[in-house]
DNA sequence: ACGACGATTCACT
DNA sequence: GTGAATCGTCGTG
């Protein structure tokens, strides 16, 4: 029962250590949503952001995070939500439980399940399927309600584990849509995807401090 | 109870 | 590129 299964997954152990890292080691691993009638809805993980308070500005200048104790209580590992604009957005929970530290994944190349994502979100072209962070949550169909504070190697929603990425596949770049904290590199994509977020372009050619 | 504020997206110009 | 919609969360009264 407890032999390796192949392609092997992401277990939540694999989540105790620095959001930053973990996120850029995601890179290339397979998203996988399993609908109750056993089909799967299937995104490469192509875009991921790091957020790791209290280090983090983006957390601690603002009283955002600190007052979102059902959010920190969640063991590294499962899955949790954050809203944003009434949007959720599906982020790994890192490090321990009770401090806030996560990895938001932020775009999906599609795999499998093409026609039920397209059905979930309509979109004219198709490399809006799942290019944001809210959108490849509606493209899965996925409701936080039902999958929040799951372990990320559940039945319904899992991460199939892929090879690093050699670095010269990887940009890193500042994150996106943050007042505070643009100056930490926490952003990550595969070089030259066409299916990362819109806003790439001109990250891409930030200047980061050292 | 009320108002301000986004870890976004969409429709425009 | 600019601006509006949107709604749950959080701080204040």
């Amino acid at each position: 029962m407890t032999r390796a299964e192949f392609p092997s997954r992401w277990h939540p152990a694999d989540f105790a250590g620095d959001p930053v890292l973990t996120a850029r080691r995601l890179l290339g691993s397979t998203l996988v949503r399993t609908l109750p009638g056993g089909v799967r809805l299937a995104g490469r993980i192509v875009e991921a952001e790091a957020y790791d308070c209290p280090r983090d500005p983006a957390c601690t200048a603002g009283r955002f995070h600190a007052a979102r104790s059902a959010e920190m209580a969640i063991p590294p590992g499962h899955w949790l939500f954050w809203t944003a604009h009434g949007h959720p957005l599906l982020q790994v929970a890192c490090r321990e439980a009770g401090v806030s530290a996560s990895v938001l994944i932020r775009a999906l190349e599609p795999l499998e399940g093409r026609e039920v994502m397209l059905d979930h979100r309509p979109v004219i072209r198709e490399r809006d399927l799942t290019n944001g962070p809210a959108k490849l949550v509606a493209a899965l169909g996925l409701h936080p309600a039902q999958v929040s504070r799951t372990p990320v190697d559940s039945a319904g929603l899992h991460l199939e584990r892929a090879p690093a990425l050699p670095d010269a596949d990887v940009v890193t770049t500042a994150r996106i849509g943050l007042r505070e904290g643009r100056n930490l590199p926490w952003r990550f994509h595969v070089r030259g995807s066409p299916w990362v977020s819109p806003a790439t372009p001109s990250m891409d050619l930030l200047t980061l401090p050292d």
